[in-house]
DNA sequence: CTAGGTGCAAAAGGTTTGCGGTTAA
DNA sequence: TTAACCGCAAACCTTTTGCACCTAG
């Protein structure tokens, strides 16, 4: 491994792929800066244009298999709206995602209290809050 | 229009469609039947299938045409989950979906609570909420 | 050393689009 | 009558797969 490379955030993340039985690789490592660098949940096609910028050899299956990877080992988690591209982010807290029709960002919301008369029996293990509608900026834009 | 067309539900739907500035064509009919008929939130191919039975030459493409016509006027909604197809549901009311990883069955869990601190100015017009785990069924064979 | 990961290229899904003919309003 | 819709086929975009080479453990 690099020099450098021994920060608090890597040996978490070393940590936690060698747990899930995956090997920590320099393209693991990037897709996850990544997504740790900026938190506008980037499609898959976004990240790998960003890791080619660092490392321009790096492939699109790598990168669909990076973040496969750091999905199982719950390092990362996918975001789906409509019929388009998934997208990934790297915020593991509880939240929920906010999609703006108007300006088309993503917005983190605060942890949600999501109360429900949910069946005896199911038990849950993944939760996915997502909603669309108009962002403060744009909805004062377009009064 | 066919005779027998004239239920109550056919009604709402082509009222629904016309005040969304659509036709009401027999293709729409017959994608909105199967998606009332039997509530397991089929993808689109799936619809496609079923639809074929009762109408051989329908295509794809009609049915996408369909599928997007009666989600722009709120008679069904997108299920979307991990990076697989989008499903059609035809619950308007406000519920959670939960999927089963073990059988791959789709329930639609009843009304959600959700209370979170939205930031003042987020306007939301849409919500989806999902989950996954196990059914009770599935938990119980399971164990 | 060797199982697992990488890059490449091709294939497989899923969805959209263009076009000539058809139909609801 | 005519804009909207249909079926077909091709295109497009996203994701997966097979394979030869490479590398972390």
């Amino acid at each position: 491994m690099k020099p450098g490379c021994q920060t608090t955030t890597s040996n978490t993340l070393n940590a936690r792929l060698a747990t899930g039985g995956f090997r920590s690789t320099a393209q693991r490592q990037q897709v996850y800066e990544i997504l740790q660098a900026q938190r506008d949940h980037p499609t898959a096609e976004e990240v790998f244009i960003r890791a080619k910028r660092e490392m321009p050899d790096i492939s699109m299956a790598t990168v669909y298999n990076c973040l496969d990877a750091l999905v199982k080992c719950h390092l990362i988690r996918l975001v789906n709206l409509d019929r388009g591209a998934t997208r990934y982010c790297a915020n593991m807290e509880d939240h929920a995602h906010f999609y703006c029709n108007l300006c088309g960002r993503f917005f983190d919301i605060e942890p949600q209290a999501v109360t429900l008369a949910l069946p005896e029996g199911f038990q849950v293990t993944h939760t996915e809050l997502s909603m669309r509608g108009s962002c403060p900026e744009c909805g004062a834009n377009h009064k």
